[in-house]
DNA sequence: TGACACTTACTTAGTAGTAGGTTAGTGTAT
DNA sequence: ATACACTAACCTACTACTAAGTAAGTGTCA
């Protein structure tokens, strides 16, 4: 396979992995074997376990640029857009599995010192995303750490306590943006 | 040193751990160097790592109890009782480290059926005593699942962002029992 | 009182398995 | 001929867990 399709095709199973695994439990013999490959091969691609993390964080900040360029153009009343944001952040997470940006911090402070900045601008582009939707909302990047923070800290309750969670979430935050 | 004793101080030990790198992360040699021990020692006390994780479950409970015990006895708005109980859960969480449950919560799909059970005990108590002090607001139920979520969610962006997100997110979780 | 059986709380030295990472070499397409 | 995409075979370090042994005590008999 030509060498851009197989990064691709490793930073998609890899962002997989650390929604189900986290960053510091996935391995790189979980993904070679269901690539098809050898960890060496991996280890080709990517030097080390550190580039292939700095290259998903890339991929994530990629995600919400499109994401963002996507909202701006929907005819949806802009106080809506922030809720939007938030339900198409979900729509990218399986039942078993958590936000990658969750999954990242939950590892912060056993990441090597390039990827903690590298989570660390991703996580301040999320807060950032949610704080510009909000613009015209009293307190809006207070209002962004709530809301962001309500839907992750929800996805980690809903592995033990079940899916039912993630509506009665969802259905406060939107009461309390009106 | 005696059973009781070193049992206790190995669950304390356990506990700290866990809140700064999860069930998975920690490990018997950390633990033992810390404690001046051995691995094999540890194993003496808990047979398995999973009876060790039964016990933290345990103490986590325990402390539950107690502190629902010292809030109905305090002198304070009952209204004010719900967010006393979310300053008191934080108060056993330092900088660096996230709520215990949420750790578990972290590992959940990746632990042993029996740990599961008791770490899906110990949410759902949680979320027991926070909707049980919030009896007489409307909707008690899911204002506790948000109240919880938004605390740990926001526990979890600290490591990435800081301290001072604590200060906004309990600020708005006391204006929104209001 | 003292010998004997037994327990507690540990240690040393290992097991098998998995982690990230490396090195040298192979097949293939241009 | 050369660069690319890969594999086989390794290495060191770490994981949970175990086997075997030991020093210091405890309880119970004659």
């Amino acid at each position: 396979m030509d060498m851009e399709n197989r990064k691709e095709q490793i930073i998609e199973r890899a962002l997989v992995h650390i929604k189900k695994r986290g960053y510091l439990s996935f391995s790189y013999d979980h993904l070679s074997k269901e690539l098809g490959l050898t960890k060496a091969s991996i280890h080709y691609h990517f030097e080390k376990k550190e580039s292939l993390g700095l290259a998903v964080c890339d991929r994530l900040e990629t995600g919400l640029d499109q994401m963002m360029i996507a909202i701006k153009q929907m005819d949806i009343d802009p106080k809506e857009k922030a809720i939007e944001f938030l339900r198409m952040r979900l729509s990218y997470i399986d039942l078993d599995e958590i936000c990658p940006i969750s999954a990242f911090q939950a590892d912060f402070p056993y990441l090597p010192e390039i990827l903690k900045q590298s989570v660390q601008h991703v996580t301040n582009k999320e807060l950032g995303c949610v704080a510009e939707l909000l613009k015209d909302i009293h307190n809006n990047e207070a209002k962004a750490i709530l809301l962001l923070s309500a839907l992750k800290g929800a996805l980690q309750y809903r592995r033990a306590v079940g899916g039912e969670i993630m509506e009665t979430i969802s259905k406060q935050l939107k009461e309390l943006l009106q």
